[in-house]
DNA sequence: CATTGACTTTACCGACCGGTCAACTATTAT
DNA sequence: ATAATAGTTGACCGGTCGGTAAAGTCAATG
C-alpha cells in the first residue's frame, strides 16, 4: 500500500503543478505521467480518466489553499476585518514568489480552470463552484463577527463574502494577465470598500 | 478582393465565436475551417498561425464590445455614475442572452483567454492586457468626470477604475463558475462601493 | 506452494493536432 | 494574349491526443 499510494500521489502532484501552470487542455495524461514517473498504463490504474485526475487535483489545491492561506489568515488572533487584510497580504505573498520561481503569475487555480472548462464539461464546473463556495464561507464568518463586535453595520455577510471573493477572483486574473503581482497588493487594499454602502442607492 | 474578405472573415467569426464557447486551445484549427467552411490549406494562406488568427480575432471581439457595451453605456446622456450602473445592466443583458441561446454563461471573452493562455504565451498574455487597458478607460473617464461634477470625492480615478474592472472580471469567472448570470446583476449592484473610502485604514 | 489480486509495463488504437506543400484555378495587369 | 498574382484545394508531415488491452511482476494470503 505504500508504493502504491505513491504512485498516486505523484500523479496527484504532477497534475496539480502542471495543470496549474500551463492549463487543464493544454497538459496531456502522458505529460503528467513522465513528470511523475509513471507509465500510462500504470495511469489508468488508478484514475479512470483525466478528468476524475483533475478533480482529485482540485480536492488536493482546495485543501492545501484551505491550510496554508485561509485558515492562518482567517485565525482569530486578529479582530475580523484584519484578517481581511492579512488575508490579502498572504495572497500577495504567494503569487509573489510564483511569480519569483516560475517567471509567471499563474492566477487561482480553481477560477484558473472554472474559466477554461466551465462550458465544457458540467462535472468539472460543480466541482469549481463548490470550492468557490467553501472558499467564501471565511469571508462570510468574518464579516457576520465585524458586525457583532460593532466593527462593520449590518450588512448581508454572505453576498458581501461572495462580492468580497469575485473580486478575489479578478484581482487574480488580472495579476495574471498583466503578470504583475504588486496588482494584487494595489487591488487588494481596496476590498474592505465593498462592504460599505454605496455613494448612489 | 470580396470574396477573399469574406473567406477571412468567416474565418474570423468562426474562431471568435468557437474559442469564446470552449477555449483557445480545445478548439483546432480545422474545427474553425470546418465551421467557416473553409479549407485548411486556406486557412494559412491568410494567417500564418493559430495564434495570430486568435490575436485577430480578439481585436474584432474588442472592437464589437467598444461598440455595443462601452461605448452606448458610457455615453454622455447619464451622469458619470449613472453610466457605470449602466454598464452592468448592459453587461448582464449580454451574459443573460448567451445563457438563453448557449446553456452557458461564457464569461469575459478576454479574461478567458488571459486566464488560459498568460502563462503560456507572452504574445496573446499582451494582447488581453492592452484590452483590459483599454476597457479601463471608459470607466476612469467617467470617475474623473464624476468628481468634477462633485458627484464623488476626488479619488485616484485610475487606480478606481482599475479595481472596477478587476471587480467586473471577478463578477464574469463568478457568474460562469456558477452557471448563473443573476451573479453579474447582483454583484453589479455592489460595483460603485469600491469607490468610497474603507472601513479601516 | 499455489492462488489471488494489486500494480506495472508495453504495445497499441483511431482520431486529431498545427502546419506544409505543390498543384490547380480564377482574377488582374500589361 | 500572356504573364503574374491571389486564392483554393487536397494530400501529406511527424507528433500527440485520451484511452484500452493483455501480459508480466510482485507481495500477501490460503
Amino acid at each position: 500500500m505504500n508504493l502504491t499510494e505513491d504512485t498516486r500521489q505523484r500523479l496527484l502532484n504532477a497534475a496539480e503543478e502542471l495543470i496549474y501552470a500551463r492549463s487543464y487542455c493544454d497538459v496531456g495524461v502522458q505529460q503528467i505521467c513522465d513528470h511523475a514517473g509513471v507509465k500510462k498504463g500504470s495511469f489508468y490504474h488508478f484514475f479512470p480518466s483525466k478528468r476524475d485526475l483533475a478533480l482529485a487535483a482540485l480536492d488536493q489545491t482546495h485543501a492545501f489553499v484551505q491550510d496554508t492561506l485561509l485558515d492562518k489568515a482567517f485565525a482569530h488572533d486578529l479582530p475580523p476585518l484584519a484578517r481581511i487584510e492579512r488575508f490579502f497580504d498572504s495572497l500577495y505573498d504567494f503569487h509573489k514568489q510564483v511569480k519569483d520561481s516560475t517567471g509567471h503569475v499563474l492566477g487561482c487555480p480553481f477560477g484558473n480552470i472554472g474559466c477554461e472548462m466551465s462550458s465544457q464539461d458540467e462535472v468539472l464546473r460543480s466541482k469549481v463552484d463548490n470550492i468557490l463556495s467553501a472558499c467564501e464561507q471565511p469571508f462570510a464568518a468574518a464579516l457576520s463577527e465585524a458586525t457583532a463586535k460593532g466593527e462593520l453595520p449590518a450588512i448581508d455577510a454572505a453576498a458581501s463574502a461572495g462580492a468580497l471573493f469575485a473580486y478575489t477572483e479578478g484581482i487574480m486574473l488580472y495579476a495574471k494577465a498583466r503578470n504583475d503581482p504588486e496588482l494584487i497588493r494595489e487591488f487588494g487594499k481596496r476590498a474592505l470598500r465593498l462592504l460599505i454602502p454605496a455613494v448612489l442607492q
